[in-house]
DNA sequence: CCCCCCCC
């Protein structure tokens, strides 16, 4: 079948409010849009070889053609019945698309190409006559709240004007489709949340960035500003408002870095233009939504995932000033701690201005969207980070009720403390035979498992106990000998006259129901041979008897070891290890208590407590 | 072009 020509130009003419009849387009692309509800609704990108619009979809009686794949990329069809319809409130001017009846004239695999080389509709449309008188006149303006970044300051006027109806006329794509191929769009977005500015300085250079994220209904993006785009826009853009964004760079996001669900983030260029849009026009831009959980089920929640929550600040921690080990950097942080009608209390860390500014004596209400956990034994507690928002004293029913709450006593009597660390604590360990632990596979997940087990010690191997270890206070890197009288760390890289020792001791422990060699490091060691790494290493070295002694003492006594399980890799190997987390002497009456509760369990007698 | 938010 020969290829079908396409009504070249038409699509600026349907726009424009013609009804055409028949109009042969090519598909160069179809997507699922999500929606708030669970409506299946494919958004098309239809060229006539001359434009291209992306405002077109498909109804959903027709949704069974795109499941027959019938409507595949490059596809050339007739419609034979579609409409236009007006979206957004009285003159926000987007019209869209709709199609209800097709005729599919050349199949894509026939065609193969995409045929002319279209541009967007919308950006022709300031230049093309025929679509002089736009769809609809453009919302009024705040031409103060207008940005671009062409600085010719004498014409600024005309170009606050010009760009607010290029901006706002346009018609809006989703950031769901936005892409580094495509780089004429226009976004209508809400940003959820904005960072301070923040400046760096390394190799490559220095500078000051700030960065937002961005939503609408089609999805979320990243963006940054840096420098000169940090300056000029930092002061506009504000959280919860809702912007046109356009010419902005688009590169891969880094996964490693964003929780946002977007392939792609954005760069502000010195092209960028961002612009208010006004409250009457937000229709259709989703309000930042917030999942409160009470406070007591974060407890029940999975390190490093992220919390919106609401609770009384009831306590308010001094501001605290400390540099990172790991980078140097000077750091201000302040804790709180927030009180619900769960009635449980977790601590919220702020960080820099947000810490310094902050004033819990009035026990504020406090908002917290995107905060997250870190765990730390066994308690857990949130921290604002990259994407967090907080909010003081919202005004939202939930904000008032827990005011009343707690102003009548509410948080008087907290109960779980979330971020309480069990520590050493035995309640929070399970107990596990060495032999169930091997037949239940733990260690197996990607976190750890940990449990405790009463066994005894059957022999402690004297073979690679200690290793010369990096002198500095922080680092238990082993050293290199150089040969000369000097110890080499690759992570401090730096060379020293001396070392320190440390342990790495390797011993078979037993219970009733088998016995495995573990692992344990130089303070555990230290507490097992009752001698100090420095001494346990120089007698290896220096005194083989002494270090005899040292070693043999300890056979066949019993201890309550708590054990870290994880596989690990060696090579092309997986091993499980187990490594010593803490010894104790037994306590019998405890010990006995556990004895007692499995008794009762395998024997059904006696309550279960 | 950042990507740091520690420590226990």
């Amino acid at each position: 079948m020969p290829i079908a020509s396409l009504t070249t130009g038409v699509i600026a003419r349907i726009m424009h409010g013609e009804d055409v009849i028949q109009p042969v387009l090519q598909i160069l692309g179809i997507k699922r849009i999500n929606t708030n509800t669970d409506q299946e609704r494919y958004r098309l990108l239809m060229s006539d070889g001359k434009y291209y619009n992306s405002y077109a979809m498909l109804a959903s009686q027709l949704n069974e053609m795109q499941h027959r794949g019938l409507l595949n990329e490059n596809t050339i069809v007739r419609l034979e019945k579609y409409m236009t319809s007006m979206v957004g409130k009285e003159g926000s001017g987007k019209r869209v698309l709709i199609v209800t009846e097709l005729t599919v004239l050349n199949s894509g695999e026939e065609v193969k190409t995409k045929i002319g080389d279209p541009v967007t509709y919308e950006n022709a449309a300031k230049q093309d006559t025929v679509t002089k008188a736009t769809p609809a006149a453009s919302a009024p303006l705040k031409k103060e709240q207008s940005y671009n970044n062409n600085n010719n300051n004498n014409n600024n006027n005309t170009m606050n004007s010009t760009m607010n109806s290029t901006l706002s006329a346009s018609l809006t794509h989703p950031i769901a489709s936005l892409s580094p191929y495509q780089n004429k769009w226009v976004i209508k977005a809400r940003v959820t949340s904005k960072t301070a500015i923040r400046t760096w300085s390394n190799a490559r250079g220095e500078g000051k960035l700030f960065s937002m994220d961005l939503m609408d209904e089609s999805g979320e993006i990243r963006a940054t500003a840096f420098k000169e785009q940090c300056d000029k826009f930092y002061d506009l853009i504000e959280v919860d408002n809702v912007y046109f964004f356009s010419k902005c760079q688009l590169k891969p996001a880094n996964k490693q870095y964003s929780q946002l669900k977007n392939d792609y983030e954005m760069t502000f260029t010195g092209e960028t233009m961002v612009q208010l849009c006004d409250d009457e026009d937000n229709g259709g831009i989703p309000e930042i939504k917030f999942d409160l959980i009470p406070i007591s089920q974060v407890s029940n929640m999975e390190n490093k995932e992220s919390v919106d929550t609401i609770g009384i600040c009831k306590e308010v921690g001094e501001l605290q000033t400390f540099t990172s080990r790991t980078t140097n950097k000077e750091f201000k942080k302040r804790e709180l701690t927030l009180v619900d009608t769960s009635n449980a209390a977790v601590t919220l860390t702020l960080w820099g201005d947000e810490a310094v500014n902050f004033d819990g004596h009035v026990q504020p209400v406090i908002l917290v969207k995107g905060s997250r956990i870190n765990e730390f034994n066994g308690g857990k507690s949130l921290s604002m980070g990259g994407g967090s928002i907080l909010k003081i004293n919202p005004d939202i029913p939930e904000a008032h009720k827990l005011r009343g709450w707690f102003d009548n006593g509410g948080g008087d009597n907290i109960s779980t403390m979330v971020s309480a660390r069990t520590g050493g604590g035995s309640f929070s360990t399970d107990w596990v035979t060495l032999k169930d632990a091997r037949i239940r596979n733990l260690g197996s997940g990607d976190k750890p498992d940990y449990f405790q087990c009463k066994a005894v010690v059957h022999i402690v191997k004297q073979e690679n106990a200690f290793y010369k270890a990096c002198p500095q206070a922080d680092c238990n890197k082993k050293v290199v000998d150089e040969g000369n009288g000097h110890y080499r760390c690759e992570r401090c890289n730096a060379a020293f006259p001396n070392f320190k020792y440390r342990l790495l001791i390797n011993m078979s422990i037993g219970d009733w129901t088998s016995n495995r060699w573990v692992t344990c490091f130089s303070e555990i060691g230290e507490q097992l041979l009752k001698h100090s790494s420095q001494e346990v290493g120089e007698a290896l070295e220096n005194d083989p008897a002494t270090a005899e002694k040292m070693f043999s003492d300890i056979n066949f006594s019993s201890y309550i070891f708590k054990l870290r399980c994880k596989n690990e890799m060696y090579g092309d190997m997986t091993r499980n290890k187990l490594t010593v987390q803490s010894m104790s002497p037994i306590n019998y009456k405890e010990y006995n208590k556990h004895l007692i509760k499995e008794l009762k369990e395998m024997t059904g007698i006696g309550p279960a407590n």
